[in-house]
Formats: C-alpha cells, sequence, structure tokens
DNA sequence: TTGCTCCTCACGTCACGTGAGGTGGC
DNA sequence: TTGCTCCTCACGTCACGTGAGGTGGC
C-alpha cells in the first residue's frame, strides 16, 4: 500500500471540510484513471482510497492521493507489472527506482526494436503486394532500381527432384540460427543466370529479404519477369528472360533472385502465386 | 479454416510416404510455433492438421502446412488477432492484405511512439535522479546546460494559501486539453526572479517538463540550488539564491523554474523531497 | 516395466471492462 | 416513484502456458 493518508489526518479532513474528499468518479476524472481500475488496485491492495463510508462502502479519495495514484499511472504507463509496482512501494529508495528504471529502459528499447522490425514486415510485404499490382505481368522489361537488402544461405541440396521443403526448412533453421526473423519474405537465388536456366525451379540458394532497398543510395539496371504458378514451379520464365535478353542485346551481369509478390499471405489458390525474377543487366558489348 | 489440404492429398501422401508427415513437435519445431499454439489454433478452428490418427488422435501436418502456418505467425506477429486471421482466411485477396497492411502500419506506429513516449518518461526521470544523486545539495552553483523542453500551462490561481492541489488540478486538465502527457515530471514556473522572491511557494505557472535538453543545442548558464520539503514548501531557497546571486555578482535573465528530483517515484517520506531551482544569470554589469 | 510422445481437460495469466442485481439519499 | 451514484459479485478478455492424469506402441 502506497502512502496510505493516516486515520487522523483523514477525520481531520472530515472535521472541517468534507467537500475536500473526492467521491470516486470524480477522483477517477481528475487522474485520469477508470473507476474499475481504481477498484481493482484497493482490491490487490495496492493503492486504497483515504475513507470509506460505513454506511454504503463508498470510497473517498483525498486530493493528496493524486500524487500517489500518479506513481503507480507513471510506473504503469512505461510497463512496469503491477506486481513490481506493489513490491516496489515497501523498498522505495532513490537507488531501487534508479535501478528499475535502467533495467525497465533496456526492455522498453527491446520492445521498441521488436515493434519496428515488425512494422518493416509489413512495409516489406505490402512493397511486394503493389509491385505485384501495378506491374504489367505479362511484359519483361528493364527497370532501374535500388539493390535489395538481403541475407543469402547456404548452398541448398533438392535431394529429390520437386521436394521443395527440405531445402527450405534447411535455409529455415540456417536463419534462425543467424538469429534472423525468418518471417521475411524467402526468394530463390541462383549465382548466375546460367544456373537459373537449368534449373529455374531449384534455387542455388535461398534468401531473406529484409528490405527492397539496401540503403546504399546505389541503383542498378535489373531485367524483371514474372511467372504464376506455386513454389518451385516458375514455368517458362527462364526462356522468356533468356529470350528478352537476346532481343535487347543485354547480358546478365549478377545473381538471379526469386521473389513471390503473392503468396499464401494474399492469395488463396496456390497455384496463383505471382512470382518476381530478376537480373542485373548491362548492354552487351560488340565483339570488334 | 486456412487452406486445409483435401483428405484425397493427405491419403494420397499416407499411401506412398507416410514419412512426409510431421508429428506436432517436428512441426513445432520447424515453424518455431509452440505445441500449445498449434492446438490452440486447432481448437479455435484456425488452423487444423492435416491428418489426426484415428487410433490416438495424434495431430499429423504435412509439410505444405508449413506455408500456411507461415502466414500466420507472420501476422499474429506483426500484431494482428487471430480473429482478424481466421475473418480473413475466408476473404482472402490481394486486396483485403493490402488495406490491414495499410491499416495495421499505422496502429503499429502509434504502438511505436507510445513506446519511445514511455522510454522518454523512464529517460527524463532517470536523468532528474542521477542529478539528485550527484548533485551537491548545499551548495548553489552556477552550471551550463542545455535549455529544457518544457510546456508552460496558463497563470496559476492559488485561491487558498497552500492548497496546492487546486492549481495543480487545473493545471492537469490543461495539459491534456493540450494532448500532453501529464506523467512527464511537473514543475512550478516564475516569469521572473522577484516573482520567485515574493511567493516562492506558489509558482505563477506549472510546466511539463518533456526533455532535459530542448535540441536547440544552445547551452546557458544558470544558478542551480536545491532545496527538501513538501510541494510548495521550499523553505528559504529564495533567500539562499538571492544571497548568492549578490555574492557572485550575478543577475537573473529569465524565468525561475523548480522541479522535484526526487518526489513520490522515489521517496516515501513527503517531507524529504528534493527539489532543484535554477534561473539563467549573467555577469552583472558595473555601472559606469 | 520403463520411457517416450502424444492426448484432453481445467485452470492460470494480466489489468482491468462489463454487465447483473442491489442499495442509499435526494 | 424516479434518477443518480455508488456497491459487490461474477464472468469475459487474449493467446496461449502449465500441470494433472491418462493412453498407445516400442
Amino acid at each position: 500500500m502506497l502512502n496510505n493518508p493516516s486515520p487522523s489526518r483523514v477525520s481531520q479532513r472530515l472535521g472541517t471540510q468534507t467537500a475536500g474528499l473526492l467521491s470516486i468518479s470524480q477522483f477517477a476524472r481528475y487522474t485520469g484513471i477508470s473507476r474499475s481500475a481504481l477498484i481493482y488496485y484497493d482490491r490487490s491492495g495496492i493503492f486504497h482510497p483515504a475513507w470509506r463510508d460505513p454506511q454504503n462502502n463508498y470510497r473517498y479519495y483525498l486530493p493528496e492521493q493524486i500524487i500517489t495514484v500518479n506513481l503507480i499511472s507513471v510506473l504503469t504507463e512505461i510497463g512496469i507489472p503491477l506486481k513490481r509496482i506493489k513490491e516496489l512501494s515497501s523498498q522505495r529508495t532513490t537507488h531501487n527506482i534508479l535501478d528499475l528504471f535502467n533495467e525497465h529502459s533496456a526492455t522498453l528499447q527491446e520492445h521498441i526494436d521488436e515493434l519496428e522490425c515488425s512494422k518493416k514486415l509489413v512495409d516489406v510485404f505490402s512493397d511486394l503486394l503493389i509491385k505485384g499490382k501495378t506491374a504489367n505481368i505479362r511484359e519483361i522489361t528493364v527497370e532501374t532500381m535500388p539493390a535489395w537488402d538481403i541475407r543469402v544461405g547456404p548452398e541448398t541440396r533438392f535431394v529429390v527432384e520437386g521436394d521443395f521443403f527440405r531445402p527450405f526448412l534447411e535455409f529455415c533453421t540456417w536463419a534462425e540460427e543467424q538469429g534472423l526473423n525468418i518471417s521475411f519474405p524467402i526468394g530463390g537465388y541462383f549465382d548466375d543466370f546460367e544456373g537459373f536456366c537449368a534449373r529455374p525451379g531449384s534455387p542455388e540458394h535461398f534468401f531473406l529479404l529484409l528490405d527492397l532497398d539496401d540503403g546504399s543510395g546505389k541503383e542498378q539496371d535489373v531485367l524483371t519477369a514474372y511467372s504464376r504458378g506455386f513454389y518451385g514451379q516458375p514455368g517458362d520464365i527462364a526462356q522468356r528472360m533468356h529470350a528478352a535478353l537476346t532481343q535487347k542485346e543485354l547480358e546478365a551481369t549478377g545473381p538471379v533472385l526469386n521473389i513471390y509478390l503473392e503468396d499464401e499471405i494474399s492469395v488463396a489458390d496456390p497455384r496463383q502465386y505471382l512470382m518476381l525474377a530478376t537480373v542485373p543487366v548491362r548492354q552487351k558489348k560488340v565483339r570488334s
């Protein structure tokens, strides 16, 4: 119990100035704490009203108690559990409070970091969905865009042809070991365009997509193509990209990245998942 | 229910390759979702195992279901309630998901802002406590420090001498109307040093202290003094500051700010609250 | 028999919010 | 009598976690 006013002070008040007492509703209004919260604090022994009317059990508070309740407000607002507040009330020293604040500042920062990670997640998925909605899915074009922020996993081992899940699970295990959040979109990675053409349904690596902009400020030209189908079933996208490269007189200069813009998160039918394939390109040098 | 595999696919699996089925523990390991969560999802109709053994009611999952459960993971992780996820599963379109994400991104940002406010609160209180611990309470000195980030309220009306609470409550009401968080420390404000000397226990305004650094980068010389006592009982601090000004040949150039470094949050005995008074100063010009 | 994994209730969590049903004084 | 504020249970919330007590197959 925190700073409960002594009975003598209460009765002094009552004797001279009953108007100084606040009913639970008035007190709730002044403090911004709900009535039910005040009743809850009373019951759980955290904070009691200064006086209760023996006639009807009404709760009455003194203006001074706003100070005490403000302490509870502050501590609960910053996320300290009531149990801890109750413990603290018997050992309330500057030193203990400072310890609590230090400890709690770190906890708060962790929560903030988690939430920011969640927000990043939402934003990345939104970006992919918007990309899927606005793209002209039939066309293969060259776009200038920032490099993505990705984490590439170890080489995949596709033991059984078409068994997408084993390597996928291995990647998830690896990513968790690395302390990465595997809720971010996962894509397929091929070291070069030839590898992609050879087995477009079996990426040489998986990668986690953490952001559509790696923050380096650099941009690059990439060839982008789309295809619909389930995981590991990219259809003829490799051939179409190959044809486009030839037609546009381009050559691939980096890894091929596959990412699903629409997958189980947004589409019910697994055969309608929408994949985006990208590969950085440059103009082919004309041989002299 | 999300993407429950059809019985035929399940029985095909079972017929040809029982090893492809995952027990609840294996599935929990792969997905990072706890067994009890999986059981909870099953019961609440959000996500069912592909097959249950009629003999012993064991739950078995297919590797494909990792995809589905990953959807749930992502959505719960970003704080979307299971109820909403369940609703969504029957109306899962790119459009609806984008709406949900947009809406939710804002909610997340609000939570982040709230937490950052809480962290700021903790940090401000910590700063004050540290100031109280490290200060030499007996001495009156000139310090160079950044200006504080404060919000000054309307003029106070001390009707009854010593009745600190009425004006205090009025300030709280005002601050809430302004959308300010009244959990931040509240201090007393005097327009000038003369006003402070006249009635040091009755501030002309209250203010909310949002930060000990207003971020402007500017610093100023302030005279700092300390006093112990309850709210509105500053003892002889004004006289002592006045004497110090004279002795150091300084003149006050701005408002006097009073703030409690130790109050109900850290100290049990109200008579031991620790107040800090500051006033900006400069060298007195010598009259020619 | 022992060990293992799984099962199903049932209850706890945390800080209240929300009625239902009732009281006391104007 | 009506309206008002207050009261006390008791139950709901949300997404699980945690036993208790029991089963099936090696």
